[in-house]
DNA sequence: CAAATTTTTGACCGATTGGACAAACGTTAG
DNA sequence: CTAACGTTTGTCCAATCGGTCAAAAATTTG
């Protein structure tokens, strides 16, 4: 489908480009039924009429921007290696989706508000890309649980606990915040939870001697 | 404010509490703007005015579900005592909640909206309520950490993890669901997960020897 | 430049939505 | 039974929403 790539201007291409941009915004903050067009027209800077232009339609933005955010969030899953030492592996893909959390906080309620409401848009993109994607960096790790590389346990819960831990500070910001103050909420925030993250996945809690 | 308690007949109980679970079900499943009065009414079983008649304003409906979803969200922490093995009680209250986020996931799913959206109705509580209660149960963590009890990390961090990995499995059960598949995303999935968060809290992933 | 094409805008439309209201209908207490 | 009160419904309204359209303005092309 879809045929051959559309040809653009150049100032559909700018004009897309902003559109995509404040849609980001608008709906990461307010969900897509909470969000209208007059919101991302004004984002934009364009009038309602004019961003039509660009997209037909209200839910064609929102597929565009859905179609991008995919590839790029899953990047560090893809990057999980059978090449390197197994617990730097992981330690690194931990600290590449806490970064992901802290520098593109919309895109990661963007996705959570999508999955929130039952995913109907983008179902079959997890039922196959991603069970597929899974699947495979699961089997990956229990590679290394073989090897005895890492303990032995459930690497698709693993994965998931991976997933919850860092979106939560960027899906869960405003309680993070509220929660650790004024003082303790600041900057430092995701160095506190780096360091945190590291020393549950690789420790856990068990005292030491 | 609000006065004394309003009397109620015995109908307005009856039909504000089926309004409450039907507006439950919905809020949960499309957000809060997302949602319209006519489909909790028809929910509910009942015409759009006549709901009116019992919550003047959506908003109403919104605000009574969400004052009665905070006490019992929070419960499982309240329960967080100084008393029993410190391991125990970190165990429990994961096992609690996970529980919680397998019998309540329309509560989870509400409470992640509103946080989702900036908690535009519920901030004073996450600010005053919320904060208290963690700062609290923080000090109690770190007490077990100075008593040699548990190892030496950020409490409030730590309450943000378990939070996170639990509320997952609620927040993201579609997700979750089409990356098990068909036979292991069924009703063992927490258990799996059961398994998993103990081990994981308890010695994360080092291997052992 | 001028014609062709692309971009922008204001005005408009039908559908949906939250909510008001008065009238009809039930229920209950004296 | 009946009057008072509580409940339910049909109808209606103003605001908002996604989207259309034709015409004006700007840009590109020859």
């Amino acid at each position: 489908m879809e045929g051959s790539a559309p040809r653009r201007t150049r100032i559909q291409q700018e004009k897309r480009e902003l559109i995509l941009e404040a849609a980001l915004e608008v709906f990461s903050a307010n969900g897509f039924r909470g969000s209208t067009i007059d919101q991302i027209a004004e984002a934009a800077g364009m009038s309602k009429p004019n961003l039509l232009y660009y997209f037909r339609r209200k839910e064609d933005i929102h597929e565009t921007l859905m179609q991008r955010l995919l590839d790029t969030w899953l990047a560090p899953l893809r990057e999980l290696d059978d090449i390197g030492d197994p617990m730097t592996e992981l330690r690194s893909y931990i600290r590449r989706k806490l970064e992901m959390a802290r520098d593109f906080p919309r895109e990661s309620r963007l996705f959570a508000n999508e999955i929130l409401q039952g995913a109907p848009r983008i179902m079959p993109m997890l039922e196959g890309e991603l069970k597929t994607l899974v699947d495979e960096k699961a089997a990956v790790i229990k590679g290394w649980m073989r090897a005895g590389k890492i303990a032995r346990t459930d690497p698709w819960h693993l994965i998931f606990s991976i997933w919850a831990t860092t979106q939560h500070y960027a899906d869960f910001d405003v309680q993070v915040r509220a929660v650790l103050g004024a003082d303790r909420g600041g900057d430092g925030r995701f160095e506190d939870a780096a360091r945190f993250l590291e020393q549950l996945f690789l420790d856990g809690l068990k005292p030491k001697g």
